[in-house]
DNA sequence: CCTACCGATCGGTAGG
DNA sequence: CCTACCGATCGGTAGG
């Protein structure tokens, strides 16, 4: 008896995995409105009340499928700059996990984030929210660590953190979008080198951009 | 009788534009997909199916909507530009055009373009084909200019002129992102201010970023 | 430009 | 987890 309830339970959460990762698959392509019930239901050959059951609401299967983006994001990017020690190693450790993660083209529409905050700029609620705070929480680390690179003179005290953060932000952002659009793989190397010349000229002492 | 026919004409052609103003506000918030035949005739006060008449299909509609967006574009960003020296001038003067046009929040949900490109990344057909020339020949464009004062010896011959084009697209999309996200105006001050160091430091003698 | 429809699909519920 | 529904809305059509 204890045996099968807990079959039961493992199995509901395997089968609760698996919606959100075929969640995240349809809304980094479509878009997370794009992400209809009846849609996510036939991809994985449940009926559409079975699948419902998960979740009480789409806007509550919308939240979880942020939720379980981050998760990987977090796990694919942050996780592994860790034990790298603080400042500009593991700033750039982090900026060439991002790239990497978005090379590798683990979902199908690319960057979740990308997809997503680009749907939910002008649509106001909870889905709005979570999202803006997860990019700002991203932004604010990048920016982070620009501040701890500066107090380590890895970099000049004179540049503006936010400014260095913003801009490296969106450089791979671009390559997201180029890859995207134009299926122009070249992109990737193109942020990786925006990348060094953003934190070269921000550098204690400046390298040119090329040798004159 | 030939007064009446022309002045049906003339209104017609009026309602087409009001409809297509109102196209673009729709589409730069909530995508071409949310864009609805409903949504719209209710927003203009018309009937669903008068509404429909002006174009063939869903499809058609969203095509207009693109090429109406393409137009004033083109009247806001590039044609100022026209009487400006080639190169550099001609570069700087289109990104400030750019960044200013962006400033303005010309559109309720931001660049119209920003939007549908994120959106139709994924989605194959005629509307995804069209976003993608036009996105890839304001690229050309840009790069294009790299190169011409590259050749008037204002930038480095050393460069690449993708990559400075790059470069400096993917900091104005920044821009609106941080703004429709985040709701921060300094974006704009920031991607004025990449703009002027991706220059600087492509330029013929390389300006530090700060002084020393 | 309109009214009056069409089948399909949407998010969601009842009941099991 | 299922079948069988609900009202609302979707893109689109007929006919005027």
């Amino acid at each position: 008896m204890k045996t099968a309830v807990k079959q039961r339970t493992y199995q509901g959460e395997q089968t609760h995995k698996e919606i959100l990762k075929a969640a995240i698959d349809i809304a980094s392509a479509e878009g997370l409105e794009g992400l209809t019930i009846g849609r996510l239901a036939g991809e994985l050959k449940m009926s559409k009340s079975g699948l419902f059951a998960h979740f009480g609401s789409k806007e509550e299967l919308q939240l979880a499928t942020v939720e379980a983006a981050r998760e990987i994001f977090v796990q694919e990017v942050i996780t592994p700059s860790f034990p790298i020690e603080r400042g500009l190693p593991r700033l750039q450790s982090m900026l060439e996990a991002w790239v990497s993660y978005m090379e590798k083209s683990l979902f199908k529409g690319g960057c979740f984030f990308a997809a997503v905050s680009a749907e939910f700029d002008s649509r106001p609620g909870p889905v709005r929210d979570r999202i803006v705070a997860l990019i700002k929480s991203w932004l604010d680390t990048l920016e982070d660590e620009v501040r701890e690179a500066q107090s380590r003179s890895q970099l000049n005290m004179r540049i503006d953190p936010a400014q260095v953060g913003c801009e490296v932000h969106a450089v791979v952002q671009e390559a997201n979008r180029a890859y995207q659009l134009l299926r122009d793989r070249r992109a990737f190397d193109r942020a990786r080198q925006a990348i060094r010349w953003a934190i070269e000229s921000a550098a204690v002492s400046v390298t040119p951009r090329v040798a004159n």
